[in-house]
DNA sequence: CTGTTAGCGCATTCAC
DNA sequence: GTGAATGCGCTAACAG
């Protein structure tokens, strides 16, 4: 058997309270007594079990998730994931929180942060926009030893403990590359549509795209980027005027939301040359284009992948524990029409018997 | 609070040991009684505290893994992986055995699965080989009440309780597609080398390829499959022999291993026109060559992901409770060398602080 | 068939 | 400063 409290009390010669002072470092321990204990723990390569700790304190957490409003089909599947979490909250011992906050809206996301400070969660889990506000507001947060984690969307310079997201700077050169194999002999130049500067992830799949377009494929000029807002209207009046503008494009980087528009602007298109087009999110809207052909490459970060990640981050990070590191790791999924996963309308796997 | 086996024991009118028959479907109970429980479980909407539960049965989950032997770069990450999962046994409660056997031996395996039995395990994943002997070994476990999981290739036609591995036929077709869209309007044929046609995820790759090579892209003829046995002295013959044979080839799809092999082979080849290659998993030699521009694409399985998953499973059919489906999905990786992922010789992220 | 009781590993009152 | 006792939610002897 593993080593318990009780092991320790022996093999140091004091009581279980004495030990219990030392292992959650608390005061009321003489030096010579604690190092007494912390020798003994050290030598019986005592680990605590964190199952019977967290039943004994009846602990839960308290955590508080704070999302964009507004209809983006790739942020209410994020919240979809949520609330998944939600239903499993007896079970993982944590009490969720959603807070929706309008998209790209500084003044309204600091003081959804600072709501969420003054009730003392156990964590903060957010979709930043990157302000020097938003900075101040999480970093107030881990001022008051409250955990951070960022969602989709990084905030370079706060204190946030952790990431949740892909690695978007990846995700632009990806896209570059592809678009650039894909458009083989073909000539043409190459829009670029996104949501919003404001926002770090959109802003990084830029660089990255630019960057590799430039360096391996400057045979395609990359025209003005556009900024749709993630609004699918807005997208698709701007999406056309600019076909409309240069018919001969070869290729089109959508690099943010308001895909709806996207797909209903190259609908509308007739009789004109293909156009290669790469867009990030599975929603039902882009798995639906990337069947018609409409679309070519969908680039995907699993929303439900984040989410659990961001509570096992949040958890380990409250408790003051190591987590699997490779397995918080945000993969950039590549869908093609060959590789498209099953829908699924359930989270739930059949426990019993079953083939599937 | 959420309630307990007091409370449904209050609220049926019984005494704890009861709820607990009950719960754990134990016989000695009236069939009165039990509905009565079973009555008051559902309208308090008791749900069960595993935690609690498992620390009251001090209960361990004996595992074992049953892989193939041998230098292949792949199995022997997958065995590391495996590794780092006993290093966490403590925490898991897991007690994990690994067996290795040669691989393509179906005797060898067939015994390790029987030796398995003998010990009754709380459960077993076993890298498949798709024979009539091993379904057979697998099935005796099953009626022992034995979970099984198949690992990256699976078992069709026994009786496992899940795959732990990758849409292999997508990952084919995926292969297709990506090599017929690459290759653009060069011409010339595809070379195919395969490990062995014994094991289904080789089988079902070639099947998943060759359709959507004639499907879309038949102007690019298949030369005949190569058998290597993934061994990389005799691949870097085969595809030498090959390579000489068939100059103009434009392509190389190699869906098994020993890609050592096949690497040497191509470095081999001088002032030749340039051929698009796409092979399968990451190991520290496909990494290289996708970074010196030797192989364009590597599909890859998370082998962490495919061994974590496993166990999560096998605990959970031991349990007999559900788990969360989309996290037990392994998503088929497409690596460009624009989106490969750092290396990790840790398994660990930092507890505390440290920005990531 | 059903109930009583002790204990899993740990945290937390309270006395001393 | 330190220790003894009690309970978290559940299971498992052992009585009755």
């Amino acid at each position: 058997m593993r080593p318990t409290v009780h092991d320790i009390a022996a093999a140091a010669g004091v009581s279980l309270a004495t030990v219990d002072r030392v292992l959650n470092q608390r005061a009321g321990v003489r030096t010579v007594t604690r190092e007494k204990v912390e020798q003994a723990i050290e030598r019986i390569g005592y680990v605590r079990d964190v199952a019977a700790a967290n039943l004994a304190k009846s602990r839960v957490y308290p955590l508080v998730f704070i999302l964009p409003s507004g209809d983006n089909s790739f942020m209410r599947g994020l919240e979809e994931q949520v609330r998944a979490a939600i239903g499993r909250s007896a079970v993982e011992r944590t009490d969720i929180t959603v807070v929706t906050v309008p998209a790209f809206n500084v003044e309204a996301l600091v003081a959804a942060l600072d709501e969420a400070r003054a009730g003392s969660p156990a964590g903060v889990a957010v979709v930043a926009i990157d302000s020097p506000d938003v900075i101040a507001a999480v970093d107030r947060l881990r001022a008051d030893r409250i955990p951070v984690v960022t969602l989709v969307s990084d905030l370079a310079g706060s204190k946030r403990d952790h990431f949740a997201g892909v690695d978007n700077i990846a995700a632009g050169r990806t896209a570059a590359s592809l678009m650039g194999r894909f458009l083989g002999g073909r000539s043409g130049p190459v829009a670029v549509l996104a949501g919003s500067m404001l926002v770090r992830d959109h802003r990084e799949r830029l660089d990255g795209f630019r960057t590799v377009m430039a360096e391996h494929f400057s045979g395609h000029a990359l025209l003005p980027v556009i900024e749709g807002q993630d609004d699918p209207a807005l997208v698709e009046r701007l999406v056309g005027q600019a076909l409309a503008a240069s018919p001969e494009i070869a290729g089109i980087y959508s690099l943010g939301a308001g895909n709806r528009g996207l797909i209903a602007a190259l609908k509308r298109r007739v009789n004109a040359a293909p156009v290669c087009v790469i867009a990030h999110e599975l929603t039902q809207h882009t798995r639906a284009a990337l069947n018609d052909g409409l679309i070519d490459v969908v680039l995907n970060q699993d929303a439900g992948h984040e989410v659990r990640s961001a509570i096992r981050v949040l958890k380990a990070k409250a408790d003051g524990v190591a987590v699997i590191g490779a397995q918080e790791r945000i993969r950039l999924d590549i869908f093609l029409k060959d590789n498209l996963p099953f829908e699924q309308d359930s989270n739930q796997m059949p426990a019993e018997g079953r083939q599937d």
